[in-house]
DNA sequence: ATTGACCTTCCAGTAACTGGAAGGCTTATA
DNA sequence: TATAAGCCTTCCAGTTACTGGAAGGTCAAT
């Protein structure tokens, strides 16, 4: 099939696909006149690669993530770790975007957010030191 | 002041220091080697800067932050407005990495994790389809 | 005079696309 | 048969916020 129905099929836009043909991520074969010939096979492929992406795996995970895909043989311990890997990375992230929210929101807090200039935010940013120009 | 002195008291790598001096964020003067030459004022803004960064405003946030800094009849609110829908952008990300998380886990306890290759994590990855190649 | 630490510019690469231009192919309609 | 719409192609450039490295200039100390 052609590289729009393919997008249809695997929910992912054309120009995307096209860079993973570029990557050699998912490299379908080619028609007669040139066009891009996906079969069900790449479209597994483009699928499978759409959803670990939007489960936060990167494009490399993804290349193991379909090797290991392909490879019958393949322990599912090995898919299991980089599970794990992918949940402490998500774990520290939230960790971090917490501490953020808290300080933006204490500094928000004091901040009476009317139409004077005075403002505790901007204080902070500048560590209270005397302003700029 | 010479650029490493100036990356010491903003805790910023001069390669950066550089970089916002490209993009006009923070320019300094020159001095008659042709050195750039930080002045308080300079070191001050870099610093602003490297904390708004670490509170994750992008660099046209800081671009706006910075001018409303400069701005001494800026309002409060227009600061607060930023920071505020920063909070909201932080509580998005959060319940996304969430619901990855409950995904992801849930997939891994599924997943016995030995050496065998059935993988309950791949086959969801793949969506149930037979195994490619 | 020469080392070493600092500074300069410029080029290229990162991650993962995305947008747009210029042009070829296919299919349907007038 | 002409042509228009809607696909498809490649290639180039831009995005974000840096980071690395090469080639070379400057400064301070020995």
């Amino acid at each position: 099939m052609n590289i729009g129905e393919a997008a249809l099929q695997s929910n992912l836009p054309a120009k995307t696909i096209r860079y993973y043909e570029d990557i050699e991520l998912v490299t379908p074969e080619r028609s007669a006149n040139g066009y891009r010939n996906y079969s069900e096979n790449d479209v597994h492929r483009l699928r499978f690669v759409q959803r670990a992406r939007s489960l936060g795996f990167s494009i490399d995970e993804c290349r193991s993530l379909l090797s290991l895909y392909r490879d019958s043989n393949r322990a599912s311990a090995d898919v299991k770790a980089l599970a794990m890997s992918k949940i402490e990375e998500i774990d520290r992230k939230i960790t971090e975007l917490g501490s953020l929210r808290r300080t933006l929101a204490a500094l928000a807090d004091k901040c009476h957010g009317d139409d004077k200039p005075d403002c505790p935010i901007i204080d902070d940013l500048a560590g209270m030191h005397d302003p700029v120009q």
